[in-house]
DNA sequence: AATCTCTTCAACCGCTACCAT
DNA sequence: GATGGTAGCGGTTGAAGAGAT
């Protein structure tokens, strides 16, 4: 037709910034019934003002009960640092050798800690090689060196012998769980949180912050402690599960996650506790065709303190 | 205490790959 | 093979917190 690609999706239309805890609770709600066969039309289904590849993305990287939050272990940081030096900034292929880490997040982590502490260690390498005779700018060293380490991995990606490298790789990698190993390297992450809970839970109020467009931030957690409470967190489908395997280990991530979802929306916490009136006086979005009220199913009386947190949920 | 600078990472954007017709 | 639609990928951005001055 010669009129170019259609957008996504209308942007005029859509919700941007970061995500609030009703949209993450209307987002798993309808994959968690629906699946998501279909990123493109989920959000108009799922009562979502969002673009179908920012639902995806939010599921992707956040609340899929496979990712596996909190840090870094030092083993999957080697493979991280094998597995570019084998194949460059392939971040989705080297996601899928470490279960429950996303692409973005292994992105994230290479870019601002994996790669800098390569580059001080070549310094670190190159001053002491060249010794005590020389001493030049080092911030200059420093930019020279980045370069010619990003250039060396793009030149050992373009090697051949790719797929032995990996099978290499491929046994040092760990499935285990969260260490502290990155409390050291992070830090602004606690290290008892560390442990088992995403930094982000603490980390991020951004995440739910008002976009500036009064839009509420807990319009409907009520509804999601309802979901999560008719949760058999066993109903979701983990990689172990789809080759048929079931083991406790699932069971227990996902309890993982259904603890961390409650940290994460800021249930757990006394400190932003919103009062009921409070949150009813704030507008809940209206969508064509979409009676939130029923979907959801509120039960706003319920809670003497809102939001509800699990101890008054007797959780 | 106030301001500036740096760091971090969730989210967005644009592009490509893949599939269906 | 051409075209159009969708999912997925990788680079980039910008808000917010932390640390420095």
């Amino acid at each position: 037709m010669g009129r170019g690609r259609a957008p996504c999706c209308d942007k005029s239309k859509v919700k941007k910034g970061p995500w609030s805890p009703a949209e993450d609770s209307r987002l798993i709600n309808f994959v968690q019934k629906n699946g998501h066969s279909n990123w493109r039309a989920l959000p108009k289904q799922a009562g979502l003002l969002r673009c179908g590849k920012s639902c995806r993305l939010r599921w992707i990287n956040y609340l899929s009960p496979d990712v596996k939050r909190g840090n870094f272990t030092s083993e999957e940081e080697q493979t991280i640092i094998n597995l570019h030096n084998s194949i460059g900034n392939k971040w989705s292929k080297i996601a899928s050798y470490l279960p429950g880490r996303t692409d973005n997040e292994i992105k994230n982590v290479w870019n601002t800690h994996l790669k800098k502490r390569l580059t001080r260690k070549s310094v670190d390498n190159m001053e002491h090689s060249s010794s005590q005779s020389h001493t030049s700018s080092s911030s200059t060293q420093l930019v020279q060196m980045d370069k010619s380490l990003d250039d060396q991995m793009i030149h050992q990606s373009n090697m051949e012998g790719h797929s032995q490298k990996l099978d290499s790789v491929e046994q040092t990698t760990t499935i285990d769980s969260p260490t502290s190993s990155y409390a050291s390297s992070y830090p602004n992450s606690s290290k008892d949180s560390a442990a088992l809970l995403p930094n982000e839970a603490t980390r991020h109020p951004k995440s739910y912050a008002d976009d500036g467009k009064a839009e509420v931030a807990l319009e409907s957690d009520v509804d999601f402690w309802d979901f999560l409470d008719s949760l058999d967190p066993l109903q979701f489908s983990t990689k172990s599960e789809v080759s048929g395997e079931k083991s406790d280990g699932d069971e227990i991530e996902c309890r993982r996650w259904l603890e961390y979802l409650e940290n994460e929306l800021g249930l757990s916490g006394v400190d932003n506790k919103i009062t009921k009136e409070q949150e009813i006086v704030a507008t809940v979005p209206q969508l064509d065709g979409v009676n939130l009220e029923q979907e959801i199913g509120f039960a706003l009386d319920s809670f003497p303190i809102w939001p509800p947190s699990p101890l008054n949920l007797g959780i």
